[in-house]
DNA sequence: AAATTGCATTTTGTATACAAAATACAAAAT
DNA sequence: ATTTTGTATTTTGTATACAAAATGCAATTT
């Protein structure tokens, strides 16, 4: 059995999951008696989780009224992209400044199962970028790189709501990515990494300004 | 005892003083009992406290067993200047993109004091140097960005123990930086927000080392 | 009918109580 | 003397209690 000495944690993880899963939906009021009797537990941890909630961005407090499920703008979501693009950017730099075939390797395999396939299933590959892009920090050994990259909440939920490009197109981004890391060339790798963020963020906006017009 | 909507407010700042001030030194365990009889609160608006600065990086928990003042090591130190780098290296270049005289103006103001100053005092020009690059980020506008820059607390500490380059040396480059985004050069503003902090990356590494082999 | 006021209810923020785990330390064993 | 074991103390984690603020709603006023 796992013992865990910290309720707040598996508390963190289920509310993380109803959020990103649409089960609370945005902006809507979190009322700690209730959510805390349906999971059987006190305010007290829960308080804790919901803390750490809203320092991954995911949740907004607002004193004496209460905490709220975050709503998002196009004007946030941009901004994330953008902070994604001088992250990851920099972890494509660093993983190719200090290439490590083992590095390589992991980031790979994200995507050797989509090379000969023909028809890719959108939500496989969809966990397979969820991956390489949490990889490629991960593996940069850099703790609070990492600890920044809170983005990925909110990047998992853009690409739930389907707005990603097609494989066809990444796939060949992402091994441009790696290529480069591969070979050591931290300037192609940040490059590429950030063209890759770019694109989508560009796109972005595109689908915004298409479905206003509509 | 303090009065605030949000007891846990006020007992943040008061204990992050304390921390950056050496009162809590790096290592030192946090007793909630013994802090929050000081402070005159309970456990638990202190603990939203604690949790909060956990966020922040300044304090770090194992489950059962408490909440310590982070300890740093070179390698952290290095971390986090490399993700300065990238989040400032980008703010620089959202800033020249979006050009706008009230920024550039802000940005001056914090070196005009400096200008014609053949003395420079140490103190002040590092309050400023703190101000000009919490500014860059602020100027944005861009949340997600300015949210994780806590990276400042910990640049703050390192700047606290007098481990700056001169201002001879760095008031050029931060009017350098300055001049690009005046001019609406984001490859350039860019590049020079990143050589900057590259260079007390570079010098920081120089010190370690010298002082190792005294 | 719309706006305003006052009261009951809900909900948050803080303090406190209590159980379980961690720690410190002394006594016993090797 | 050093290690081990058992016990008292401290400290954390969680639940609960309670006061103060926010909210909802009905009665009253305009």
């Amino acid at each position: 059995m796992i013992e865990h000495a910290d309720l707040s944690r598996p508390i963190y993880i289920r509310l993380k999951e109803m959020i990103l899963d649409g089960d609370l939906k945005p902006g809507e009021k979190i009322i700690q008696e209730k959510i805390a009797e349906t999971l059987g537990v006190s305010r007290t941890p829960l308080m804790k989780a919901l803390l750490t909630l809203e320092n991954e961005y995911l949740i907004e407090s607002i004193p004496r009224r209460g905490m709220f499920v975050k709503t998002r703008d196009l004007k946030e979501i941009i901004d994330v992209y953008i902070c994604r693009e001088a992250i990851e950017g920099m972890a494509a730099r660093l993983l190719a400044t200090y290439k490590n075939d083992n590095n390589t390797d992991a980031l790979k395999k994200c995507f050797t199962p989509f090379l000969e396939d023909e028809n890719i299933d959108s939500q496989t590959y969809t966990k397979a970028d969820e991956n390489f892009h949490k990889l490629l920090i991960k593996l940069t050994e850099n703790a609070p790189l990492d600890k920044i990259y809170f983005f990925s909440n909110i990047h998992d939920k853009v690409i739930g709501h389907g707005l990603v490009r097609p494989p066809e197109e990444t796939l060949e981004e992402h091994f441009k990515i790696i290529t480069a890391i591969e070979q050591g060339n931290p300037d192609d790798a940040e490059r590429y990494a950030r063209e890759h963020i770019r694109k989508s963020r560009e796109l972005l906006i595109d689908q915004y300004k298409n479905h206003k017009s509509e």
